[in-house]
DNA sequence: AAAGCACCCAACCGCGAGATA
DNA sequence: TTATCTCGCGGTTGGGTGCTT
């Protein structure tokens, strides 16, 4: 026995809204108000319309002081923060942005927010040495661009300056993620993607398609820290790994820690990302790289292996 | 120039929660 | 207490548009 049906499909029109339909559901409102009951408006205002659907027109259109058009920064900062925070409430992160719809929210998270998000923890590192430490704590994941230290690269567009990809990292029973904004859009040129695993193992990769919530792989997922201090003990050992290339002689755990660039910039609380991007496959391919966790519980660096 | 492809976003769908009879 | 109705939400779809080949 299914749901009755909120409306008659039948003698209703669908699609897109003239703008003769928006005037009258605009001045209606502006007029009357919804009156409390959605249902019965459209009849009420002489629109062949779906409750539903006049609600959702005026809420995401026509009501008053929409904004519409490209996000800021701070708008980004805003969502991300939410969203690490509660997920995917998007009418609750849209009421912390005046003129913004949860819908509006959504569609770009999911278009360009997501993409760009996870491209900036990407697991490519650089076919070249990494000349200099950076003196500035930042994310040591944007000098990333060619290596894949997991298995797990799906997708990259081609058709815009963003990788698109998943990756696993273990530790033990533990497993951990990362993402971050990039700050250098340049080191995320997809063509130079490819994977230059020492053995050419290493190949998951392909290009020009939207990226799919099931074709991720695990993103985040396992037991993972549960603060942000722990997500900010997170590091990469960019040191001398038997196994991997000279190409990835960075630098050492100490290194890092002395230049205090350990993934301080930080904001998001992984706990709640990993909602975010979830599926059941996972990369592989990759050989095995390690890296650094900072254990807080005990004190202790461990290494994580990458499969 | 045209066909194919990828992206974007408005709109739809179904479900859960809350209100009401 | 239960059944029914409506709202609001989040996930998904599909058509329009622009880009690439």
């Amino acid at each position: 026995m299914g749901r009755a049906p909120c409306c008659d499909k039948a003698n209703v029109k669908r699609g897109p809204w003239s703008p003769e339909e928006d005037a009258k559901l605009k001045e209606f409102i502006e007029k009357y108000g919804t009156g409390g009951n959605w249902i019965a408006l459209p009849q009420k205002a002489g629109l062949r319309r779906c409750g539903k659907s006049c609600r959702l027109r005026w809420l995401n259109y026509l009501r008053p002081n929409i904004k519409h058009g490209d996000f800021s920064d701070e708008e980004d900062r805003v969502i991300c923060s939410l969203y690490a925070s509660i997920g995917s409430r998007w009418s609750i992160i849209a009421a912390q942005l005046p003129g913004r719809t949860d819908n509006d929210i959504k569609n770009y998270w999911n278009t360009k927010l997501k993409k760009k998000l996870m491209c900036l923890k990407s697991p490519f590192f650089p076919t070249t040495n990494f000349q200099t430490p950076p003196t500035q704590p930042q994310t040591i994941f944007s000098y990333t661009t060619t290596r894949s230290l997991t298995g797990g690269l799906e997708h990259i567009s081609s058709a815009q300056p963003n990788l698109n990809m998943n990756f696993n990292f273990q530790l033990g029973t533990n497993q951990y993620s990362y993402f971050q904004p990039c700050q250098d859009q340049s080191l995320m040129n997809p063509m130079q993607a490819t994977c230059s695993s020492s053995d050419g193992s290493c190949n998951q990769m392909s290009y020009g398609k939207d990226i799919k919530q099931e074709e991720m792989g695990n993103f985040l997922q396992g037991q993972i820290p549960t603060t942000f201090e722990e997500t900010q003990k997170v590091t990469l050992d960019y040191g001398n790994n038997s196994g991997r290339g000279n190409d990835h002689q960075l630098g050492t755990w100490a290194d890092q820690k002395s230049n205090g660039y350990q993934s301080s910039q930080f904001q998001y609380d992984i706990e709640e990302v990993k909602e975010l991007i979830s599926s059941s496959s996972s990369g592989n391919g990759c050989n095995n790289s390690s890296f650094f966790f900072y254990n807080d519980e005990n004190k202790t660096n461990e290494r994580g292996m990458y499969y």
